[in-house]
DNA sequence: GAATATTGTACTGTATAAATTACATTAAGT
DNA sequence: ACTTAATGTAATTTATACAGTACAATATTC
């Protein structure tokens, strides 16, 4: 998974830290989000997606290595 | 979290087994998702949402408890 | 209504998302 | 250079997503 929280917080000017009261979690929940260290819930990506006024696919999206369970041709 | 996998199974007329194996993960997962027993993680949301071709926000969406954290106004 | 497919449910085990606390490093501002 | 804010990192703990196996309860089809 990948996403561009860094880039949308730039855009806001807003830290870790306020993204992370904002949506009520935790700071290094947003960093290791960001940082890619894990994956986060489908609840928490959404959240954040919508707090930046965006899409879920305007934010996160698979890598290629994940793709390989793609969706049928028909 | 809501979601609709089970109309979206439905109109594609494939089982929870099927979805499953397509998906590379285990039925009772997608049973549980399918009936809320969990929230799944971003990553099996999404790739459930793109095989049957729809957006996240398409498949899952936010329940109005779970607003709470929304975006700001500006 | 018997056979088969589909879905529901329960249990156990494992991996990992996320909180919490704490401290170290880097960046920004004065 | 000093201070403060922002980010990175590490350890511990808790909750839960998901796999696997097994079996029960419904639907569906013949």
């Amino acid at each position: 998974m990948e996403n561009n929280i860094r880039v949308q917080r730039a855009i806001k000017k807003i830290s870790q830290d306020e993204l992370a009261i904002a949506l009520g979690m935790s700071r290094q929940a947003i960093h290791a989000i960001e940082t890619k260290k894990y994956i986060p819930s489908a609840l928490a990506a959404l959240r954040i997606a919508h707090y930046f006024g965006k899409t879920m696919e305007e934010v996160f999206s698979l890598e290629e290595e994940e793709k390989k369970f793609a969706a049928p041709l028909s």
